[in-house]
DNA sequence: GTCTATACGAAGATAGAC
DNA sequence: GTCTATCTTCGTATAGAC
């Protein structure tokens, strides 16, 4: 089946939380950039606004995931340049509208449980590219540390870039990432 | 002379958007954690909220600037440990309740205006831990840099932590940057 | 599955008394 | 400077028809 209503609706609501936050993600502005109709909305989300959020968090989470698939095997560097690029993108594409929609829902949910959905997708990044640095290069250490290190320093330096509207922010973080792992390659800790 | 009302009333701002984000910030809740009157919300913020939020972003804004004042003449190193000790504290102090309270204003208005005034937050810290790295031992171009790793490093970590609610990945960070300084006091690049 | 209509509450904002 | 009352807007959510 081609997207059906319920998938336009939750990738409406992931660009609209990666561009404008939580707050502004109402039905109202997801119908409307979904173009789904509106008695569709309770069919579809009998949980309402909580349940649309955890599915567009749960989307949002699995898009890294996919991507990093096709890096089982790769050196540490190009993985670590896979994930730069991929955030780069984000910023510049979207000419520094958008951020990360996990982020945008962690810092604003007042839900326990929403919450803990984007920590679970903090962690799945974190735990999908130690495995894959450990694989690359890194001792198994090194790559954990790495890991995180990778996704708070790219997470941090999109909300600076696009607050700044300008790449200079995530491109310094990014070269120094790169040094570090170069470092780590050539005396693993 | 004592906190007046509209002191009070910015410092609640600020810490309410610190632990449950823009959204949560209304004016109820500022008044009731301030113990502010009701009457006096629009004799102090004429401009309404967008005015009580701009006050609340310069005012957490100018908190890093003021500790680190302390630090001019210090080491490299030093500047770093203190300025990963201050956020540290945010997490740990309040278990992992409050995260910083610029970055929810950056990630949650729609106000270019606002927006504007986190992003200056975010380059003053810059600035200004760029000036102290360099005067304790960094090259200019390692001291900018590294300067701004710190700020989306810290910041995202910040967010990682307090969503899994784990000092975990915020000290797997800090120690990530720590190795970087030592690495870039040793060989200067 | 989708429609309209509507209830309900929250939040920002304003006016005028004290 | 502060109070109360009120207005408006908006977003969530529900009910019942088609």
């Amino acid at each position: 089946m081609a997207a059906d209503v319920r998938t336009q609706m939750i990738r409406g609501a992931v660009r609209l939380l990666a561009r404008q936050g939580l707050q502004a993600t109402s039905f109202s502005e997801v119908l409307e950039i979904s173009g789904a109709p509106r008695g569709s909305v309770y069919h579809h989300f009998p949980g309402g606004k909580e349940q649309l959020i955890a599915a567009a968090v749960e989307l949002a989470g699995a898009i890294p995931i996919d991507e990093l698939g096709h890096e089982t095997g790769a050196g540490a560097e190009e993985v670590t340049e896979h994930f730069l690029r991929m955030w780069r993108n984000v910023l510049t594409l979207s000419h520094f509208e958008s951020g990360c929609a996990v982020l945008a829902v962690a810092v604003a949910t007042e839900s326990p449980e929403l919450l803990g959905r984007t920590a679970a997708v903090f962690r799945s990044w974190r735990g999908r590219l130690a495995e894959l640095l450990a694989g690359g290069g890194l001792s198994p250490r090194d790559a954990g540390r790495f890991a995180t290190t990778l996704v708070a320093s790219c997470e941090g330096a999109v909300v600076l870039s696009r607050a700044e509207r300008s790449i200079e922010p995530f491109d310094l973080v990014a070269e120094q990432l790169r040094e570090q792992l170069r470092r780590m390659l050539a005396a693993p800790g």
